[in-house]
DNA sequence: CCATACTTGCCACACAGTTGCATTTGCAGT
DNA sequence: ACTGCAAATGCAACTGTGTGGCAAGTATGG
């Protein structure tokens, strides 16, 4: 059983765990990025937490817990960030933006590093898939 | 020889070829872009065409030429288009965004497309990789 | 319970890009 | 070369996404 109060619990403690202050905001925002499969944009968990906090803090809770290391966000074509809170070790995978219904998943598919001409300096890999999700195919 | 004239002369060429008008902002602007060897921002189109034409002629023909084919354009994490002339059939090869100067630079490695699961319409795959340019790491 | 540093709400602002509309311009047809 | 007209442009206002400043509210250690 895996309900709303189960990912607000597992939200209180992740925040706990990293020595946070424990706010309505935080615990609000991480229990929905808990209970999504999926990266959420700040629009759709605007509409969500609207009775939570207005959308500035939304933004300045997203930020840091990515500062924190705790969420990630991913970012798309529409020029418009997700945010995830898988763990943040595995998180090189590809991502699929469906430009029927705007949705970001995530896939297995891993981004492997390519070679780049001498003098450039790799630090990270991101692959981004595009086309349409199964919802959206018909 | 490749001077600035011999870059007019190839976009009337090309403008030309597409059956289009030929006009002072598409001229300039398709000589920029065939002068570059990277993907070049609207911001930085604009510096040097600012006696050519306004900002929202330029976002136009950019849009444009990329409608066209003529074109094509590279997103990136600072949620900015970059714009690039290099033939379109083979533009499926990774981009190297600079966190030191912001430049993007086309690289040679090519993305391979990953299988994605049942359901999902695989269209495009888009490799952005990151780090610091040869000018960045000093 | 208090003090205080951290967090929030509200405002205005920044930046990339688009839309509406009147004016200008490239060019096909004569 | 001239003309007519669709296409392109300039300008102003607008949208969407996100940030910064600051006063008021609140979580937490003592
Ligand atoms: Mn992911
Ligand atoms: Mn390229
Ligand atoms: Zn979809
Ligand atoms: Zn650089």
């Amino acid at each position: 059983m895996t309900d709303n109060s189960d990912f607000e619990l597992r939200a209180r403690e992740c925040l706990a765990r990293h020595g946070a202050r424990i706010t309505r905001a935080r615990c609000a925002v991480l229990a929905r990025l808990f209970a999504s499969a999926r990266p959420l944009s700040h629009h759709e968990l605007e509409q969500q937490l609207a009775d939570v906090c207005d959308r500035v803090t939304l933004y300045r809770v997203l930020n840091w817990l990515v500062d924190q290391g705790i969420a990630h966000k991913v970012s798309a074509e529409d020029r418009v960030w997700r945010f995830s809170v898988e763990s943040h070790a595995d998180h090189r995978h590809a991502h699929f933006h469906c430009h029927g219904c705007g949705m970001v998943f995530c896939m297995d598919a891993k981004a492997r590093s390519p070679s780049v001409p001498q003098g450039f300096d790799l630090q990270d890999v991101e692959m981004t898939l595009r086309g349409l999700c199964p919802e959206c195919v018909q």
